[in-house]
DNA sequence: CGGTCCATGTAAACCGTTACATGATTAA
DNA sequence: TTAATCATGTAACGGTTTACATGGACCG
């Protein structure tokens, strides 16, 4: 049994939010949309596009004869594709946590280490929830767009909140 | 550049808090002590220990000529290496969340899907909630343990922290 | 023209999973 | 003694990253 693929499912879900988009402006996507739920460089997604368009999940309409510009859209089927695929059970992730695995190893409470460790990862926490928040702020400054988006909302702020405790835990351990 | 290389550094420090043990008793310890961050299958460790072997990081040490178990050491090396990668500059890892992805693409708030989404992330949680509370009343009955193994608490404390948070999240949203 | 940028594409190396294989020990 | 089990090992496949390649567009 193969290793469950996701990354067409998300190319999937990207192009259904985005109608038309091209193969760089997924790979945009990646950075700053998903970038805290997933990566892939574009070496991954172009040839991800090319085995689509063969599955026909996806199609693509060159505008205007420009050779450079392509422009993906969902087929029906890729639509029923994507439904399909949110509706698999779901299955929590391994948590490839550098900080967690280093700490681990230390076993004294007075290590100097360990107080090393805490503050290096507050400050990486601090600069992603900063992020988040500016997302935040950004994207989601009425209700309707929160409406409109809901699953992203909600996302965002469960990203902002897991920060937010982990933050707090650190805090409350030294 | 090759991509960073973590397994072997697991290795050597579950080798560093358990000198002796075999290929098949490191494995487990992936499946119960450090399976929330890290997980590797057999075929990845026994390679892996020849190359560490070969590089010098690790020894075995046959004891009793029992041809199938295998002891495996830290070298003076290895423990060198094992100190140098603990050092080196901490990354947050990219959060690799089914949960997240999938409600991503949903759109609408009123989509029966949602609530389907939370209830299944939150059952996934409660279990694995469940299971490191029974990990911490095994491992830190008492302060002496916690003091001894004082890493290993601190990480223990942080998942639990960690799903606690997103259980409570989960909750006030609904 | 000539050079640079840019979207797209390709190649190579390594990681991780799944499935299968071996050879020795144990159990019926 | 045969069968099952177990520790170890190997093979094949796909995923991910890094680096390099192409070919058109834009600009001097």
């Amino acid at each position: 049994m193969p290793k469950k693929r996701v990354l067409p499912y998300i190319i999937l879900g990207i192009l259904k939010q985005n109608p038309g988009l091209s193969g760089k402006e997924i790979t945009e996507q990646f950075t700053c949309e998903i970038g805290e739920f997933w990566k892939a460089s574009h070496s991954q997604i172009y040839p991800e596009l090319k085995k689509m368009l063969a599955d026909k999940w996806i199609e693509k309409r060159s505008k205007e004869d420009n050779a450079k510009e392509i422009d993906y859209f969902l087929t029906l089927n890729g639509k029923s594709v994507l439904k399909e695929w949110i509706d698999q059970p779901l299955e929590l992730p391994v948590n490839r946590d550098p900080f967690s695995l280093k700490m681990f190893f230390i076993n004294d409470k007075d290590d100097p280490r360990v107080n090393e460790l805490i503050d290096e990862e507050k400050r990486l926490l601090k600069e992603q929830l900063a992020h988040l928040k500016m997302r935040e702020a950004l994207l989601f400054d009425d209700e309707k767009r929160i409406q409109q988006n809901y699953g992203h909302y909600l996302i965002l702020t469960r990203a902002i909140s897991r920060i937010e405790g982990q933050i707090a835990w650190l805090k409350s351990i030294k």
